[in-house]
DNA sequence: GATGAATGAGAATTCATTCAT
DNA sequence: CATGAATGAATTCTCATTCAT
């Protein structure tokens, strides 16, 4: 038991946290969360339906947290760009801080199947929303293409950071995850293609250039 | 029963698919399984270790055989670029032609903390290798840029197609997924910024140019 | 479901001792047994690690009291002779008196891998101390022998009585164990053998004829 | 595989010792026996009904020949005294001398409920009647007591035999066995106690210490 | 609100045994 | 006679969840 809010909810959360890192979601038992929060394991189900249910819950309540703690940063930039930037290096130094929590979101929530089945609309819709606005911006500022469908783009983004996380939790979290947002941040927006040479495919010329250059 | 294979332990693997794509892991009961592949429950368990085991071994068989034979077409290209896109190609109309795979694939299959673990080495690393020989036989050709990590283009590629993928299958399959393999192609070579416009921020000239004109 | 302890504990194992008699370890369920006692079967394993723990602990419980109960009759005769013969008895009537616990001891408990390895170190060596505390005191009396060994001795008491309550229980329990008590006293003390005529060996005469005629 | 008797059946029954023993009977796999002595699983079905059935035979057929063996060495002395350490040695000896058999005999042959029933009638009275033939003829010649029933006489010699190497399997077979002969021969004729004093109650003076000293 | 003793549904799994070859 | 792949019955045990206190 180390969490010591008087709110017992959170202090569930906090303790489920620590014991599904420690031990994933399945091996974990709800008397184990009940202690380590020093509660009786009932009293677990006054304030969760079951025990998936405290999984999704820190997912939600993280994710809430983590969605407006974000978007405050983020929109105190003022490029799309910078703003890719911030949300790219909180992403990744959100988790590299809280490795628990990464363990939570990278591992044991995906062995929910109502997770996975998408039955939690709430945080990463907000989240994906997050990523859409900043594609968004920067399209109004005509820095990023608008060709490409934006819902398209929202998933490469966070398909590559979900990835990118995950392999840094399955490799046992020993190397430096932050390190990588300007790499990151480079390969969103300028792809891993040599810009020209693209255009000289076998065709000959590329005659789209005005997609850039509009 | 539908599969009619001699051996039985294929037979086995077909008939996981199916149940575990319709009732998920943890529902589908491992009798269903033996019983739909036409054998005694207690056959399954001379084949396969655990229930776990049938749904692991699901991803081996099916990505050695997924590996190689995308292998097969992608070196028949010529490119690098080609080869991306038949990569993509084939990733996004092998799991529309197969639902029933992708459900396992997507989503039954993150529940086994064993495969979420990266308890499975094999098949998913093949995977990997071979969009990172794509990536690499680009860059010999000139095509694709080298200041990035080759493992984080590799990781950008993946995440992002799994991402798509896990979408479409909690959307129900319902939209084309194939039809999205150029605008990814794109994204992956382009990115989704507007080259010229990037290097020129609003604070100015970018004087890196020389990185892609070179 | 007969026993009525309010301790649940002491419940379990009075009906396991019945229905373990009636059925035999194997074919005994935990639910027959929880349901005997008027329980849920998975409140068994609030109290015992599984099957086996029960049919242990019934021998634990059981040989606890018994100890203790033995101890204090036998204590309180004043000669080893008599404490002999108090507990000789006393073995013979507790069986003869629980037929049940006879099953159960000379029977079920043999099953046990773990008992019959001797994992169950307590009781049984609580007893054999008793008896031997009983050869001990007859020694120091100058009444039994010192030239055997104590442990020995212990043996041939605990070995006899142990064969002669399983035949009666395997004979179905038709006979008068009780009866054999005085027979089996004479023959601890004073063996098999015809005093005078072992004196007769190579060695010379015996001069204790008193020993029987007196 | 270590034995290389053309009989299969003979080869079953020593293979069993050996994985009986090394495993315990519930542990012990048909087809642990069966590799061990070269054969398929089914053929272990060919010679004996069932898993119980091997090990119960394994009783029946060593101890036809261990009647055998030890009635006709018996049969050489001449007194009921020498034929009853005959016995007692060899009883002894025969354990010692084969630890696997010792197990089986002593330890797994009780995780049988049919052997621990008496369902085995054969060998194991075929062994108490040779006792008792031993006890009867030392009656004849005068030395043993009639008094005390023979059957009792007999059970004396064997629970002590049993108890004693049944200590000496689960304390590892670390001590001698058959050093322990002679005391127990002399405690089953002279029974542990000081014959005269026994008559004379605790007060009297011991004389007849002739009786041992010679 | 909090407790925690009691519940009881539920399925994976084993492996002795069979029998077609 | 021998095989060994296939069988399938049968029961333990877990632990999330409940609810009387």
């Amino acid at each position: 038991m180390r969490s010591k809010t008087p709110d017992k909810r959170l202090r569930i959360l906090d303790s489920a946290v620590r014991v599904f890192a420690r031990e994933g979601f399945f091996k974990a038992k709800v008397a184990q969360i009940a202690e380590d929060a020093g509660l009786a394991p009932g009293t677990v189900y006054l304030y969760f339906k079951n025990k998936e249910d405290v999984l999704i819950s820190i997912f939600e309540v993280r994710m809430e947290e983590i969605v407006s703690r974000f978007r405050a940063a983020v929109m105190e930039k003022e490029t799309g760009r910078s703003r890719l930037e911030c949300l790219v290096r909180m992403h990744l130094s959100g988790f590299q801080s809280d490795p628990d929590l990464a363990a939570c979101f990278q591992v044991e929530l995906r062995q929910s199947s109502r997770f996975m089945r998408r039955g939690v609309k709430g945080g990463l819709q907000q989240y994906l929303g997050l990523i859409r606005e900043i594609v968004e911006c920067g399209r109004k500022e005509g820095i990023f293409r608008r060709e490409v469908s934006a819902a398209l783009v929202t998933h490469l983004i966070f398909g590559t950071l979900d990835e990118v996380v995950s392999t840094w939790v399955m490799s046992g979290m020993k190397y430096n995850l932050v390190s990588l947002s300007d790499q990151l941040v480079d390969l969103f927006t300028n792809g891993m293609g040599q810009g020209e040479i693209l255009t000289e495919g076998p065709r000959g010329h590329r005659v789209d250039d005005t997609r850039r250059n509009g």
